[in-house]
DNA sequence: CTTGTATGCGAGCAAACACTCGCGTCAGGC
DNA sequence: GCCTGACGCGAGTGTTTGCTCGCATACAAG
């Protein structure tokens, strides 16, 4: 079920976006278990019943905080992306910069993170990572057409999707595990990838 | 809470069993949220009651049945690492061939797999693909060191890291969206992916 | 056969929790 | 200032589900 029904005045829209903040502190703070309809009402300073006069049910408030996340996320990227890729050829200093990007995304609020990739069913979470793949690949495909130098790889729809799939996984493990490994050698190793893969 | 006490005679054994397979069953055809005790009991043709006996809660059960899974995917994928690792350099046939190992054993049982890694909260399966990940980047690690000419990345432990969350996530996700690239297509992706890395 | 123990049964308990409903309160347009 | 609908309340309901417990049955040793 979705938004059951829109604030109208003043006072409800601050109740809505007050559920929607106690959803992510609930969740950041005490894990998915805790995420209860009546905690993260009692969170918000609100009664359980307040809740579900905007929202049909419990995942609607927890489709909300991912979409939020999500996108958040996306926009950080994004906008590192867009500043690179206007002028011309990228360069290995290009790549590192909108990794730099991704990881910083990332490291934004990293408890947050945790609980939506280790605790949630990933399901959940599914829709928005594909799209924000997908805006990624796509960016990457119109890319590597446009400048055949950059890349050896035939076939640049699977060339994308493989490097997406790859540098998406090193990022979130890295955040995730926090490996012994230096922040900045990470990131060179990961161009080093991305560069060996391209041009092989 | 982990086992709560071992069958003695034969026909507990066969319980045991039975509950463990129906445990595996219910979660492949039916999903996690059907995933509950007195289900896997029906399934396995026993009683509630029984299934205390020896599980001492439904987590134990659910434990047996993700340890025995990536225990097989370990062994398959470490079986054709064995197999290369003996006689000299493994070359980029090789690294082909572990990696269709790899591929394989993930495609044995999708149903699974799936309910493993997208319905279920990560932080069950976390211990044993952290085991799984080790014991690969342990083999690596001492592959890479005994023949440097391989390998050109100055730092060997790295490296290995890289490689196996790179990897790992296009297997995974090759598996699990099966995006529309042909199968030897990506293997073959994926080893340009490691060669260029690691000759970079 | 007897007896102690391992095994199995299944109705039912207790707790958690998503969600409702009837009623009181307040905002804001006229 | 009034009046109507939006807003908020919170005890309560219905259901699900993990788990127990007292008892019956099957097994194996002596």
């Amino acid at each position: 079920m979705q938004m059951r029904k829109s604030p109208r005045q003043q006072r409800s829209r601050q109740t809505v976006e007050r559920i929607i903040d106690a959803g992510r502190t609930v969740l950041a703070d005490q894990g998915y278990d805790a995420f209860s309809t009546n905690r993260v009402a009692a969170v918000a300073g609100i009664s359980p019943g307040s809740l579900y006069q905007y929202f049909g049910d419990k995942d609607a408030i927890l489709t909300i905080v991912i979409d939020r996340y999500w996108d958040e996320v996306a926009e950080q990227v994004a906008a590192s992306l867009n500043d690179r890729i206007g002028p011309g050829t990228i360069g290995l200093d290009g790549v590192r910069s909108i990794l730099d990007a991704l990881f910083s995304a990332l490291e934004r609020n990293p408890a947050l993170l945790r609980v939506l990739t280790e605790q949630l069913p990933q399901v959940a979470n599914r829709e928005r990572r594909h799209a924000l793949e997908q805006r990624i690949r796509d960016v990457l495909v119109t890319y590597l057409t446009a400048r055949p130098e950059s890349s050896r790889r035939p076939d640049v729809d699977l060339a994308a999707w493989v490097l997406v799939m790859a540098v998406q996984n090193v990022a979130l493990r890295w955040s995730l595990d926090r490996p012994g490994f230096n922040r900045d050698r990470v990131l060179d190793e990961v161009v080093v990838l991305v560069g060996g893969y391209l041009l092989a």
